[in-house]
DNA sequence: TAATGGACGTA
DNA sequence: CGTACGTCCATTAT
């Protein structure tokens, strides 16, 4: 049953934050509930299969062979649920030699010896030969809840023989997951229909030569296969347990350790609860408590018009929190809102049509959303917020916001889907196929166009949000995450979606004019690269590019990947040295500029009417904490080269508005490795303000600082930013084309004077492995249940993943700290500049006439003054009519 | 039509 | 065989 718990559920929907999977344990214990909620036995045994061979493997060495392999998830989840099962006061066993249906088959029939009736929950139809008039099997149906009563008359039912003939049907069949072939050719009908005829399998086999045909004669040619099975399948009702059927009562169980292994698992409230509630029973037996276990029992009211502020006064008396769901539209900083629920901790709920709302009414709700006062939770709000003021409505007091607080809890998440969080931490996904009438979507695109469903869907939603925010709030609080929630992401989403609003000026004619360039250019690469190769081909398809190149052209092969060879900037520009034909260059011109045209071309499709690129800023996508910028991304605008820093000066500065201001920390990474390793010469060479990377050069060579020249400094600054992302000697070799032991060598020679630095990362990733997750200088974490994997290219991973997070990670703190800051000073000071972008370690403001010198001041101060360090943070400001003239 | 993989832009 | 992203395009799968 815990095998089929596992493959019910998705596994990875059910893994806690050290990476252990628990989906089997989760749907065991939830079958096990719904057993002793429906069931009420009295007496009650869990038995385990064993890994070692049994007396079936000694008697058929190829029973079970050919089985896939166990899922790795699996095996650690038994030991978890034994655990359970034993705090939980209910027996466990196991018999080597056996496996768990022979102890259920002994156990059963001494149950029935003594009168009792007798209960089996198994996946294995082995079992259905034990059913009788006292003993049924449940067998698992559709889903996971759903057994099947598999009594004397069911079995007959479905199998068309008796439960004693059972075994005989079975042998005949064959049974492919323990490696037991039946008869070719022979199904359940037929062997159902010669069962019938003779009774029984001896008899079968004594007249073996009368029965025709095909399968008769395959039935004669496989009478050892049909007799071992049925050998085998035989269940054993007299393993020596250890243990009488007497002593199988419901033992006392521990509520502490219950809790505390829950905790460990994360498993939310709604399963404990549920859990708890049986025991409670199971010791007070006839206090029955009537536990809801699925659904959102939301009680959607109408208040009468002119009523919303009372109704709200109301149910949020002592400043209780309510969830806040909205339904509308929003991106690229606008929406509008179509409607919105308020959901109550009592479980009311009102749904409100903000074009149809009484004026009063709609008075007391703006007042209420702008009431700081006024606790609210939302599934991310940044949206939501942002279409909200699109109507003029400011939100204040969000308390919570379930999507972010997911994300801080679990980085490394795909998506935070409201329904999914709730399967997971609300433990609602078990329910789908319950009670009726209770039950209610979370699909709001499930519900079609009944307007009343939507109404009470999204009134579901809102309470949906507030029992989950709750639920986050005790998962945060124990990782020590709840402050970065409420101080820093909160706050932040709030000044993102501001900035989104805002957008940033764009010179369209120039955009327009820099395509055609571009275009141009590519036209012209496409044009020589078909006259090279002698005809036309798709310079864009890989694909084709292989063939020509290795196939046609015959040049030297590349590194390999998955589809060939590759053909990426590097493998052409070892090939354009390789070889006298210019197909190389020209490809690699053709890829520059078609990257700029598509870069330029998506700019454009971006502008809005207002003639502003507004990007959106997600929270809750980068595992170390970074944001990341999307539809169009802002934050990879080309810069390293001249031809890609024009498109920069398509950003300009808006009407009303005199700069662009660009800020940014210069070396951030590094000098918070300085920091964290707290190597002295490190942070000496950041204080005395002179080039970093030629300091640290002249160290590692023994020159005199002004004797470092352009190549000692570059191989260090490769060297200083690769120790942060967990740079191999390969790799540095091959950054710098020199031999992986020149490389080697480098890096002893660096660690020789910078011994802490390596301190430093060597504890980082020990730390992680102990811990399971590496944690920012703002204790954001991120989790790497890698580090302990045995595949040596995951672990190795893992461990550049747990070098790198606490680095890039911290500096994303920070970063967002100095946005607050930067934020909040622009308001108090009544200013009318304003933050547009960010790009991890740059802000770029819009500043307002006449602001420049108390805004550059500003910016420089609650940037470098974001946190405190061993070093200092060094901020360089740019200012310019546009993007590239503001830099510096 | 959706998913995947290669390639490449940024910090 | 350094990290973190998002987007475009071609190709493959459904």
């Amino acid at each position: 049953m815990a095998f089929r718990a596992f493959f019910a559920l998705p596994a990875e929907k059910f893994v806690n934050s050290a990476g252990q999977a628990t989906n089997a344990i989760y749907g065991f214990t939830s079958m096990l509930v719904k057993l002793l909620r429906d069931e009420q036995p009295t007496h009650i045994a869990v038995a385990w299969d064993r890994s070692e061979p049994t007396f079936r493997h000694e008697e058929y060495a190829d029973y079970k062979a050919g089985r896939a392999e166990t899922p790795p998830e699996f095996p650690g989840q038994v030991g978890l649920l034994q655990e359970l099962l034993g705090l939980i006061g209910v027996t466990s066993l196991s018999v080597a030699g056996y496996e768990a249906d022979d102890i259920i088959a002994t156990l059963a029939v001494r149950g029935l010896d003594r009168g009792m009736e007798v209960l089996i929950a198994s996946g294995d139809r082995d079992t259905f030969q034990l059913v009788g008039a006292d003993c049924t099997v449940l067998y698992p149906g559709k889903s996971l809840s759903d057994l099947v009563r598999m009594t004397p008359e069911a079995v007959e039912a479905k199998y068309a023989v008796p439960p004693e003939r059972y075994r005989d049907l079975a042998a005949l069949v064959g049974e492919k997951s323990d490696n037991l072939p039946g008869v070719p050719g022979v199904g359940p009908k037929t062997a159902a229909k010669w069962l019938a005829k003779y009774g029984s399998l001896d008899e079968l086999v004594a007249r073996a030569d009368e029965i025709g045909g095909k399968a008769g004669q395959n039935f004669r040619d496989h009478l050892d296969d049909v007799l071992r099975n049925q050998r085998l399948n035989r269940l054993e009702t007299d393993v020596d347990v250890g243990l009488d059927v007497a002593e199988m009562t419901l033992g006392a169980w521990n509520r502490d350790g219950v809790n505390l292994l829950f905790d460990n698992l994360e498993f939310a409230s709604t399963l404990r609860d549920r859990l708890f509630a049986v025991l409670g029973e199971s010791e007070a037996a006839g206090e029955a408590a009537d536990v809801p276990d699925e659904g959102f029992a939301v009680e959607l009211v109408e208040v009468a018009p002119g009523g919303l502020a009372a109704w709200l006064a109301a149910e949020t008396a002592a400043g209780a929190r309510t969830g806040l769901a909205v339904e509308g539209t929003w991106g690229r900083g606008s929406g509008d809102v179509v409607r919105l629920a308020v959901a109550a901790p009592s479980g009311r709920a009102v749904c409100l049509d903000p074009a149809r709302l009484d004026p009063a009414d709609e008075a007391a709700l703006a007042a209420w959303l702008a009431d700081p006062a006024s606790p609210k939770a939302l599934h991310d709000a940044k949206g939501p917020m942002t279409a909200l003021r699109a109507r003029g409505w400011e939100l204040a007091g969000l308390d919570s916001d379930t999507a972010i607080a997911a994300y801080l809890a679990m980085p490394g998440r795909r998506n935070f889907d409201l329904a999914d969080l709730c399967t997971r931490y609300l433990g609602r996904e078990l329910t789908e196929s319950g009670a009726e009438g209770a039950q209610l979507t979370l699909d709001l695109d499930g519900v079609g166009d009944d307007q009343e469903a939507q109404r009470r869907a999204l009134a579901t939603r809102a309470l949906a949000t507030l029992e989950l925010a709750l639920a986050l709030d005790a998962e945060l609080a124990r990782r020590g995450a709840d402050g970065l929630l409420r101080d820093l992401e909160i706050p932040l989403a709030g000044v993102l979606s501001r900035m989104e609003s805002a957008g940033i000026a764009a010179d369209l004619d120039y955009l327009h004019a820099l395509e055609e360039e571009f275009a141009a250019a590519v036209r012209q690469a496409v044009d020589e690269a078909h006259r090279v190769v002698g005809r036309e081909f798709n310079l864009g398809s890989p694909k084709q590019l292989q063939q020509i190149l290795f196939d046609e052209l015959g040049l030297p092969k590349t590194k390999r990947i998955k589809t060939g060879y590759t053909t990426d900037a590097d493998a052409l520009a070892w090939l354009a040295a390789q070889t006298d034909n210019e197909l190389p260059v020209i490809l690699l011109r053709h890829r520059d500029q078609t990257k700029l045209r598509t870069t330029v071309e998506g700019l454009i499709k971006t502008v809005a009417e207002d003639g502003r690129i507004h990007t959106t800023f997600n929270q809750t996508v980068a595992a170390t904490g970074r944001l990341s910028s999307a539809d169009p991304n802002l934050q990879n605008i080309p810069v390293r080269t001249d031809a890609g820093r024009r498109i920069r000066r398509a950003f300009v500065v808006g009407e009303g508005y005199e700069y662009l201001l660009t800020a940014d920390y210069s070396q951030i990474e590094l000098r918070i490795m300085a920091h964290l390793s707290q190597d002295e010469a490190l942070i000496e060479a950041f204080q005395s303000g002179y080039d970093f990377h030629a300091q640290i050069a002249a160290r590692v060579f023994h020159l005199p600082v002004d004797r470092v020249d352009g190549e000692a400094r570059a191989r260090i600054k490769a060297m200083n930013y690769g120790l942060a992302y967990g740079l191999s000697d390969y790799g540095l070799s091959q950054q710098l084309g020199i031999t992986p032991k020149e490389a080697r060598v480098l890096m002893e020679d660096y660690f020789a004077h910078f011994g802490k630095v390596r301190d430093y990362l060597e504890a980082v990733v020990a730390r992680a492995r102990r811990d399971g997750y590496t944690a920012t200088m703002l204790g954001r974490r991120r989790y790497l249940p890698d580090l302990n994997s045995d595949n040596r290219q995951r672990r190795e991973m893992a461990e550049r993943m747990a070098l790198n997070a606490p680095i890039q990670g911290s500096a994303a703190d920070i970063i967002k700290l100095a946005m607050l800051r930067v934020d909040r000073a622009l308001r108090e000071n009544g200013l009318a500049s304003r933050m547009l972008l960010q790009v991890h370690d740059e802000l770029v403001l819009e500043v307002a006439p006449g602001e420049l010198d108390t805004v550059r001041e500003l910016v420089v101060e609650h940037m470098s003054g974001a946190q405190e360090l061993r070093v200092p943070l060094a901020v360089s400001v740019g200012v310019g009519p546009n993007w590239h003239d503001a830099a510096h």
